[in-house]
Formats: structure tokens, C-alpha cells, sequence
DNA sequence: AAGTGGTCTAGACCACCAT
DNA sequence: TGGTGGTCTAGACCACTTA
């Protein structure tokens, strides 16, 4: 995907800024870091190039850049420089899978964590419906592109994935594009459309499986699944996903995200 | 509850500590409020005196503050001081009550919350299971505190907890001194037993509502319920409760914590 | 050896709170 | 008015990576 025209580079800050300077930084590096003029996977000038180019100290540079690390947009590598930061299948795993086997819950460390392997079992095309346009701010009826994934860990299927996507902004995937990318959803979207999933909310509720979950999952209709809605975010909290996921507890956990260490 | 003897004032580090300094200031900051010479709710001296009492720098002493506070270990109020953290109604509910009203999963903030009305329902003690032992890293067939709670939004039941405690840590609470407390659960463990819960691990299943929680949210049998296991930790991850929550998600969301924001 | 980020310092000044 | 934390600076030195 092209971006439009202007691509800005880094500039030197106005006077008059709103708030403290080191916001006024990380808001700037998101602008030139949004506008494509580094993209994912490159590398940021260093410290002091960027703290001179935007006439601010390195300290406070580094503030921001902090702040943008924290939120998953930058990383860095100490002695080899910052980049932009790519959506790997680590990150899918550490940040957006939280189905683990079941275990107890004790205070030891998590155990090793597993890929999950995705088969695509449906892909369509639809109106949006009222949960659709909420989550995704669109208005009731637009295009939305509606596909179903099955999730399996050593080789159980666990999670019976919806994904509902704005057709106007995933203009141009088909199928065969979505089922023959290489990495994770979030990869695709990010390599493909230039849109970078930041962070994402959730909700989970217990229903009974339906029909068509449990002929995905291989379970019996009307067991007890966990159900979790979730809206995935890129800069300035638009969102890019709704996705609806449905899992048979029955030997697995959700995992919370742990809190503060 | 009173401190054993030594209340460790701040002292000057050492020269040969490991890792980066600003470590070694937050080690021996977690080290006095542990020991209870500053207590949950007391003020920190002011950051140039404490610099100057471990012989560091002001910026390496508020980069150790900065840590404490992200974990909750300690409050910063500008013009007023630093404190150490208590547990109030409000962080109860920001970061361990997960529970809201069903809502669309959408970007907007999360609405006014509610804080839950909970009646005690069962208090007993027992004898730790295989389950209650590793999550507690207690000995199989300790003596246990088992605590049965019912907590309603709105008038209407909405969750079922069952508290486990280890007896020898919560030596002397009794039914009576439990029911009769004026805040939550952890501010009762805060005032009365030194421990400050930092934070918990949670993992979450779907399941049928067994009689005993059917009979205490006043549901059917069998209803799909969602029901989460957590542990809270002190310092060190030192676990010292363990609770299994048991919801009716009929009306209502489990919201897991939001990423970075 | 040269370049990067990571740590640590010392001090100036600002914003907020108490009195 | 005086004390607190919050911001910002300028520079020294360390640790790590790459070539």
C-alpha cells in the first residue's frame, strides 16, 4: 500500500506547544512514525540526531521515545539503534493470544507458550450489523469482509475465531491473500495496509455453544465456552478489527494479562 | 499487627551492589516498607533527602520512584509528597474488580463503574487441597480460612467468591472481624495483617453453575458461568490469597485489562 | 574503533499545595 | 511564602554491537 503524498520528516518543534515538551516530542515522532516516513522495521536517525533536528535535549528525547517503547511503537536495541516496531509472532503471543493449557494458578512464571495453527474454515463478505458498526465505528449496513478461523494447540482445535473488518478499509483482500500470508493477521495488516494494531480491548462473558462453533470446534452444542469480544486499535484508538472468539475451556485457560510486575 | 523488632531505617548503599543503581535505590526503598518503617497511607521523606541519604542523585532516586509507583508501591502527589500506596475503594476497582454491566465492545472509555455490594454467605475453615496448596505454596493439608462471598450489582447477584487464605498467615480473623470491616478485602489485609496485595494472576474458564453457586447468585444449574481463578501476591510474589470467582455473565463482562495504553 | 543506546550526575526552573 | 514533586538541560561515562 502506497501512502498518499507527503511523507514529513521530522521538524524542528513550534514555540508554543500544549503540555509538557516531551509530549509534544512522542507526538511528533507518532506523526512522522503514522505518515509513513519510517515504516515498520526501520530504524530510527539516533538519539542525538533527533533531539537536535527537533531542538530539544537528549534527555527529554528520550522521555518520549520511553513512552513510545512502553506503548509498543518503538523498540530499542542497545548498541544497534531504535526501530519502529514490527508485528511479530512473539509479540501476537505475548500480547494478543492468552489461551494457555490448563494449570494451576500458581505464582510460578508462565510455561512455555505455543503458536497456535489457523485454518481459514470461512470467508465472506456482509453488511455491518449493530455490534459491527459499534465496534468498529462504521455506519449499519457498510461492507464489512466477515472471516471465521479455527485455532488449534497441538493439533486440538481450541478457538473458533469471527474477524469483521471494514471492507472500505481492507479494500482489496480476498481469500486467497488473507490464507496464503506468510506471519499472523496482524502482520498482514500491517505489512499490507499500513496499519499497526496496537493495543486491543476486551470483554468475556460464558454461553453455551452453538451450532456452528461447536461443528468448528468438534464440541457438543450447548457446552460451556468462553466467549471474548475483542476491538483491536491502532493510533489515536481507531479501530481496525472486531473479532469475536469462542473457546473450549475445557483443557485450556484465558489468561489475564498480568498486572503491573 | 506489630513488626517484629528491626524497622530498618533508609541507609546508605553499599558500594559494590549489582545492576544499575537506580535498582539497587528501588531494592532498599521496597526494603524499608516492607519492614514497616513507612507504612501504607505514611509520607515519604521529600526526594532530595532521601538522594542524599543513599548517596545517589536526584534523577537516579526519581527513576527508582518512578518504578515503585508504576507497581503501585508508592503514590506521588505534586505539592504535597510521596506516599505509601493504600488500598482504596477506587483502586480496588480500577485494578481488581473486572466485573461491568454488558456493553458493546467498543473504543469509547469504559462508563462509571460500580463498586459491589458483598455479603459474606460462608466462613469456615478447613484444610488445603492439592489446588489451594500450589497456589498458596503451602503444605497439602495446612489449616485454611475458606470464605464464601456473594457480591451484587445493582441489588441483583452477580458474582460468587470463595477466599482461600493460609490460617497461619491470617492467624486471629475471625468471622465476626471479617464481616464487621469497613472497606475491602485487601485494605483488611493492609491494616490489620501488614500485607499490601500488589498485584494477582488470573485465569479464566467457562463452566456450569454447580448447586452451591446456583443456590448463592440464584440461577439454574448448569447455567454456562464464567469462573476465574486468581492469585494476589505481596513483595517478592509472595502469593497470600487465592480466590475463585464464579459469574453470572448473563447481564454482564468479564473486561480484561487494557493493554499500554 | 566507531557508533549506538543505557546510566548517572548536578543544577535550573516551573507548577502545585499548604500555611 | 516555603516546600513538594514535575520538567528540562548539558554533559560524562559505560555497555553493547558491528565492522
Amino acid at each position: 500500500m502506497e501512502h498518499s503524498a507527503a511523507e514529513p520528516d521530522l521538524r524542528r518543534l513550534p514555540a508554543g506547544g500544549a503540555g509538557p515538551l516531551y509530549r509534544q516530542v512522542r507526538r511528533e515522532l507518532q506523526r512522522v512514525i503514522e505518515g509513513g516516513r519510517y515504516a515498520p522495521g526501520d530504524t530510527l536517525p539516533n538519539e542525538g540526531a533527533i533531539a537536535r533536528t527537533l531542538g530539544v535535549s537528549i534527555g527529554t528525547l528520550r522521555r518520549a521515545v520511553d513512552e513510545l517503547v512502553h506503548g509498543h511503537v518503538l523498540v530499542r536495541q542497545q548498541g544497534r539503534g531504535t526501530f519502529v516496531a514490527l508485528h511479530s509472532i512473539d509479540r501476537f503471543l505475548f500480547q494478543f493470544f492468552h489461551v494457555e493449557p490448563r494449570a494451576p494458578c500458581a505464582p510460578e512464571l508462565a510455561s512455555a507458550r505455543e503458536y497456535p495453527t489457523v485454518e481459514c474454515v470461512a470467508f465472506g463478505r456482509g453488511k455491518a450489523d449493530e455490534s459491527d458498526a459499534a465496534a468498529l465505528q462504521i455506519r449499519l449496513g457498510d461492507p464489512v469482509l466477515q472471516i471465521d478461523n479455527r485455532l488449534s494447540l497441538a493439533g486440538r482445535p481450541v478457538v473458533h475465531d469471527r474477524l469483521v473488518l471494514s471492507a472500505l478499509t481492507f479494500r482489496g483482500l480476498t481469500e486467497r491473500r488473507f490464507v496464503e500470508r506468510p506471519g499472523t493477521v496482524y502482520a498482514l495488516f500491517q505489512t499490507d495496509y499500513g496499519i499497526t494494531v496496537l493495543r486491543a480491548r476486551e470483554r468475556a462473558r460464558a454461553t453455551s455453544a452453538s451450532r456452528n462453533t461447536a461443528r468448528v470446534l468438534g464440541v457438543a452444542v450447548g457446552l460451556p465456552v468462553l466467549e471474548v469480544h475483542r476491538v483491536a486499535l491502532t493510533f489515536g484508538e481507531r479501530p481496525v478489527e472486531y473479532r469475536v472468539s469462542t473457546i473450549d475451556t475445557t483443557i485450556h485457560d484465558y489468561v489475564s494479562l498480568l498486572s503491573r510486575s
